[in-house]
Parts: C-alpha cells; sequence; structure tokens
DNA sequence: TTACTTGCAAATACTTTGCACGTGC
DNA sequence: GCACGTGCAAAGTATTTGCAAGTAA
C-alpha cells in the first residue's frame, strides 16, 4: 500500500468509527504516510505537519498518532534517544532496526528465520506470540560521524 | 557469578575507580543482585533498599543504578509500561524477554540461533554488533488474570 | 444542531541535577 | 581533612489531560 491508499484508508477508518476528517488529521497522517523509513518523533511530525495546515498544536499531533497506532496505521518506537519515534505501520510484514551507536543511523530489515525462532522459543514456553520488537545496537564498519561529538 | 561474589566484584570497582562504599550503595547492590529474573523499577528498588538501611532517597538510588549500569554490573530495559528497569547484568551470556501482554509476566530466554542471525544481518549491512534488544509479546496459552482488569 | 475536535495551558510521570550537609578513607 | 556521597527539593523532559471555543456532518 502507498501513502495515498493509506491516507484513504485512515479517512474512511474515521468514518467508520464515527470520527471526524479534520483538515489537522488529514496533513498529520498525510506527514506520517510519507515518511517511510523515517521515524519521526513529535516535534518532527509537529513541524512538518504545521507546513501543510498552519496552526496545528502539539496536542493534536499527540491525539492523532495515538488514533493512528489504535487503528493500526502507525507503529511507536523507542529507540533509547528518550522520544517516542513513529513510523507508518506496514500491515503485510514485520521489520526490525538496526541503529548505529555513534552516529544514529537507522537501517530496516525483516528476516524470516528470527520470526519462526520467535515462534517456537514462545510456543516452548507456552505462549503465543502477539508481536515484538527486535533492536540491534550496532556500529558502521566504515566509520561514521558521531553525532554526539561532531569531528 | 552468585549474588555474593557480584557484590563483592561491585565492591572492588568501586574502589578500584577511587569510588566509596557506603551502606547506601551496598544495599542497592544487595537488592540489585538478589533480584534475578525480576526486573526491577527504581520506586521498587528503592522501598526494597530501604528495608535494608532506612532513610536511603530515590537520587541515590537513581545514581547507584547508574553506577551500576556504567560498570556493566546492571542493565536497563523498557518494557512498554513507561518505567526503566533493571536486572543483573549477565556477564556471559545475553538473554531476552517474552512479555505477557495481558497479566505482564515476563519470562527470560536466550537463543543462539538468534544471536547468530543477527551477526549475519548486521554483516549484510555494513554493520558489527555491539548488542540487542529483543522483546516478545505474548498472550499465555492456558489463560491468565489481565492485570488492568483482575476478574 | 450536536457530538466530536482543537489549541492552549496546566497537570502528570519520570528522570536528572544543584546544593548544603554528611561521611568513608 | 578532604574528596566523594547523600538527601532534599527543585528543575528538566516528554507525555497526557481539562476545558472553553471551534467545526465536520
Amino acid at each position: 500500500m502507498n501513502a495515498t491508499e493509506r491516507i484513504k484508508a485512515f479517512r474512511s477508518y474515521l468514518g467508520s468509527q464515527g470520527l471526524k476528517l479534520t483538515t489537522q488529521r488529514d496533513a498529520i497522517a498525510k506527514v506520517l504516510f510519507t515518511s517511510e523509513g523515517e521515524h519521526l518523533s513529535l516535534p518532527e511530525l509537529l513541524e512538518r505537519a504545521q507546513k501543510i495546515r498552519s496552526g496545528i498544536g502539539y496536542a493534536t499531533v499527540y491525539r492523532t498518532m495515538r488514533l493512528l497506532v489504535d487503528g493500526g496505521f502507525a507503529s511507536e518506537h523507542q529507540f533509547g534517544d528518550g522520544q517516542t519515534r513513529y513510523e507508518p505501520a506496514d500491515d503485510t510484514k514485520h521489520h526490525d532496526h538496526l541503529i548505529c551507536v555513534r552516529c544514529g543511523k537507522v537501517v530496516e530489515f525483516e528476516d524470516p528465520v528470527i520470526e519462526a525462532r520467535q515462534d517456537a522459543i514462545a510456543a516452548q514456553n507456552g505462549f503465543e506470540v502477539v508481536a515484538h520488537r527486535l533492536e540491534i545496537y550496532v556500529r558502521c564498519l566504515q566509520g561514521c560521524e558521531d553525532k554526539d561529538n561532531p569531528a
């Protein structure tokens, strides 16, 4: 599903839930759905949304993101910088993240071997998997710039 | 390494760093090292430490835990309840967590297959692994009580 | 009209820090 | 004695909420 289709789906979802489609919600959804791979924080989402529709408040972004997460349109991540970050949810396949501890670069990946292993481990312990979160903290092999101590 | 050995190691570490061994630090370390598998939060650590040595303040627990984490004696986790949780660090092998989304139960596991896969994936993307965090959110198969809505 | 939304500001919830007083070494 | 440590209270951060005014349907 591309960004346009996702926005349409979100609009339908709002209607189906008796919620209203406002210019604020539309702008925020647009920002989210066109941020593939970026993992934006609330302040970042706010800044971009205000370019589309000025005057949007922080609380509206916060509440709209919760709406998007609850509706399955977005997923939240905590990468350890103390901020919650968001990305468009992928309804078909799940992916995980490689995060460089030096430069902060984030690369997404998916691996069926790990997914399968998780199901097996959960089953062995008397559980069924609902979701998972895997973050691999790494260092770039070809060198990268320290985000906290720029050269 | 058992709890007693870990406490000794921590005491030596303090000396080697020119830091002082106080009754507060000792009590907090004792609480941590005897909490295997519990993943205590700061308030919980504080409560238990105060039973050993009354009068300990929150800030002291906070600063001592940072000391323990920095020294490699403890590791931090964020399980999504908005609190940082701590457990004694295992110097030999890493383990991950299965977390029941309904009752909050946490089970630890380790899996060499997943560990090996992570190294391979990182290498394929031009990284070397520094650390990782894997949380599998599950549901108990034999039923459990909802922590937010007790029966 | 009417229920849902918004933006502001205030309230939370945790975490982190400044500082005067204590205390290991 | 002196440098490090402690406890309190206050300051940060990021998140969440109350409410009067605004708006989609």
